[in-house]
DNA sequence: CGTCGCCAGATTGTCAACACTTTGAGAGGC
DNA sequence: GCCTCTCAAAGTGTTGACAATCTGGCGACG
């Protein structure tokens, strides 16, 4: 693979584009807690720029639900409390279905067989490690031909991330039923829309209930 | 109705969210149109202020689709594709269809009643002006207690706004059936979720295909 | 006559400085 | 001892200026 670097990311990318990615990984690697303050001028300072291109990043983040700004107060990692993580995992849910609802009626014999090869590396590794964000993007998203969804479940996901226990929502991926990976590919090489929208959906309220399973039992015996 | 400018709209606005509406008015007027180019200097003269907040503004408007910036080049209003807007079209009627399952599984007697008031003042009107926007906003998101939902819709319709043919958008409305409204309240009242869902999804994609049969029209007659 | 290279104007990207707001600590009064 | 007021430090909001890049037209050359 080649790196097509050198001319493109200088090229392509201004500095307030970099930075977002830059904060952006801060943000979800947990750098940088929920809830926590981001002093621009500490990022400033620790990426070698002013405070414009910064405030800019900060912005475009904005937008995308990672931060959360009050005006002369600056801004702030958000939090997201279980209800907001009920309602984004309703709209993903709602997302991804369509997204399997558009494979099953657009899939080429090449999609399923990618699909096959996905599920059957997944049951071989005993870890289906961070299956959630990593399958739908890469496979079904792509394939179902609408950029427009792919890119709106992509922010959706991301900002479960901001959810307080961050490692739940991936270590929930590990409890994941291979037998609902299976019957969405199945819906799909069927070409059934209907069956595939109904499984993708299942399977992302059956995600949601693990996780929120997980969630209250850890209040129990916190509280306990 | 009582304007609560004088405080309020220097203390929890800065200048950049201001100027983000403006440009957002703009831009869904059709002021400054789909495809032109967007010149921070002339924006910021007009606005009386430096280019910083609108760059910031600008930034904000990305996210939220209805700009497209090109590195060194600058701020382009974004112009529709018929198959951007039918890529659209896919996910607002997932997400509709979500609003509309989560109203008749929530739905008190007085969401009910303030939809039948609402559809009755619809039929006595010759116009349904603007019920594509207005309806949903209202009263079905606003009743599905999913906030998340509700903001992400608002972003979908405005960038429809953005299609070329912005008139037929609005005006493909005045085609609608009543019957489709009555009957996704109909699902409401019913308290089925299952059919509120259908109802609601057949509504988008009916309009759509409303939409879209009149782009083919107008291709028709303007390459004859 | 068409093409290429070059230059000036315009515009974006970035920076450093200024103005205003918030915050927190300490002095003073009750 | 507790509350309030004042004030300085920190940080955000905004500005104007500088550097880098793009655009369009002009002239030279093949």
């Amino acid at each position: 693979m080649i790196a097509p670097q050198p001319i493109d990311i200088l090229r392509t990318r201004s500095l307030s584009s970099v930075l977002e990615g830059e904060i952006e990984r801060l943000i979800l690697s947990g750098e940088i807690a929920p809830g926590r303050k981001i002093n621009e001028n500490q990022l400033a300072v620790r990426f070698g720029t002013s405070r414009g291109p910064i405030r800019e990043a900060l912005r475009t983040l904005e937008g995308a639900g990672l931060v959360e700004t009050i005006p002369n107060r600056g801004a702030f990692v958000r939090s997201m409390s279980v209800d907001e993580v009920r309602e984004i995992y309703e709209v993903r849910a709602a997302l991804f279905a369509l997204a399997g609802r558009l494979v099953a009626e657009r899939a080429v014999p090449a999609t399923v067989e990618a699909l096959d090869g996905f599920i059957q590396r997944m049951e071989q590794a005993a870890q289906a490690h961070d299956f959630e964000s990593y399958y739908p993007l890469n496979l079904a998203f792509h394939a179902c031909g609408n950029a427009t969804l792919a890119r709106q479940y992509r922010t959706f996901v991301q900002r479960l991330t901001l959810f307080r226990a961050r490692s739940l929502v991936q270590g929930g991926g590990l409890n994941v039923s291979n037998r609902e990976h299976r019957e969405m590919v199945e819906a799909i090489r069927a070409r059934d829309p209907e069956w595939a929208h109904q499984a993708h959906w299942r399977h992302v309220a059956n995600s949601r209930n693990r996780l929120l399973a997980v969630v209250r039992e850890e209040q129990r015996s916190s509280s306990a």
